[in-house]
DNA sequence: CCGCAATTCAAACAGGCGTTTAAAACTAGT
DNA sequence: ACTAGTTTTAAACGCCTGTTTGAATTGCGG
């Protein structure tokens, strides 16, 4: 029993050695979130995360505690430094609300679908939204909700200042979900969609084109349907 | 070793019996089901399914011959059950392009959405959909494949003939998309919306009519963007 | 160079997992 | 009632999991 797992396990170490310790931390907790993202915390093993972090099976929990507090603070990691890539592009005045839809489209399914090194922690975010551990629900939370705010603002300058709430709610979804739906449901697509016709037409941009389109046209309307009745109708 | 697992275990035994192994094999059919819809295969264990139906932990190996062999049975009857339950209502020829496409939307969420006991059946399927297991590949194809044509039809219809082909399947995902999303994302929808604008404009019925609207009016055009290009644009 | 704390390590632990086993219980046909 | 085939059962098996342990190693101020 040398020490206190995860809490302040060291007391007067110098400035030095501490960055050391921040190192293999930082290391351990990249590795575990690559390995929950693409497995799931249950399928995860504590010692897979550890031969990749070429560490020792027993420093998860010298440095984390468990194997949960670990997953969290991976979750917690992962969520920070997107939110710091977040920023969409800026944009003046002039800028037309068609624009900053393709704009906030674009970003957002960049995120979602690029394959560089960072996409790991989109994947394991989306994990905990389609199934959410009760320790990660507040991290989630902060930071979906001001993300969906910049899409609410362009719908509402979009539809006008007088749509109601739900109006408002069911349109971001909706727009949400045409991006979501491209990570998520990677494989349907592709069951659906030759190679060839995907490399021409899903990729990024012109996914987000199409996104933002469809949906530009679709909010820009908040009546009501003529209440279809299936019988009578005779164009 | 009294008998060979799964295949024929039973050689010259009354009918009588025949509908005794197949009702117990059901059963453990229906709760393999239940687990595995809201747990996943990993995380769903042996010892639970046969304790909620009220058999000997070896009667999965007996009955099925591995976890794995079950699982796939169950993603089977899963999916077999819900096709019969799939049909579309019926439409005329005098029932318009919107009235068919709300029809397809209202059924696809009803059968994603509703609480009746056979709602884990979709979950099962929706997970295989998210991450696929290499076994059931082929069956989550057959099932979504004409599904998905039928809502192409629809669209081609509403858009005109001369539609290409991958503006139809980029049309088709977000229609889709917007349905399933609901299913998928049943947390984020109650983080960003109050209960009680949940209750009132996020039921079925509701949710359809939005999607219908939203999509019928996005897909009724397939001219290109005006290229926005971000500096020049004074209204 | 010593001593002390921080860190690493191999080994072991208890518990849960899917699966196997062999005996018991059951169900006919004769 | 006996027997042969089927089903059920409790117990055990081997494996893998997360975690703990205590000793070995390291790093560093004195």
């Amino acid at each position: 029993m040398g020490v206190e797992p995860s809490k302040g396990a060291v007391s007067l170490a110098a400035t030095k050695t501490m960055t050391q310790r921040d190192e293999v931390r930082k290391r351990i907790l990249m590795r575990a979130g690559e390995i929950f993202a693409d497995r799931g915390f249950q399928s995860a093993t504590v010692r897979e995360i550890c031969q990749r972090a070429e560490v020792n099976v027993a420093a998860v929990n010298y440095y984390f505690g468990d194997k949960e507090c670990l997953y969290i603070d991976a979750v917690k990691d992962a969520r920070e430094l997107i939110a710091s890539r977040w920023p969409l592009p800026e944009w003046t005045r002039e800028t037309s609300t068609e624009q900053k839809l393709l704009m906030f489209v674009t970003t957002f399914l960049q995120r979602l679908l690029n394959t560089d090194p960072s996409n790991w922690r989109m994947k394991l975010l989306l994990r905990e939204i389609l199934e959410p551990s009760r320790a990660c629900e507040e991290i989630i939370q902060e930071s979906f909700r001001p993300f969906f705010g910049v899409l609410l603002d362009i719908i509402r300058e979009a539809v006008g200042p007088n749509v109601s709430e739900h109006q408002l709610h069911q349109t971001g979804f909706s727009v949400i979900s045409q991006c979501v739906f491209y990570l998520a449901n990677r494989r349907v697509v592709g069951i659906m969609v030759t190679p060839a016709e995907r490399e021409q037409h899903f990729q990024t941009e012109m996914l987000a084109k199409h996104i933002t389109q469809f949906s530009f046209l679709g909010m820009k309307n908040s009546r009501s349907l003529p209440e279809p009745n299936p019988t009578s109708e005779t164009s």
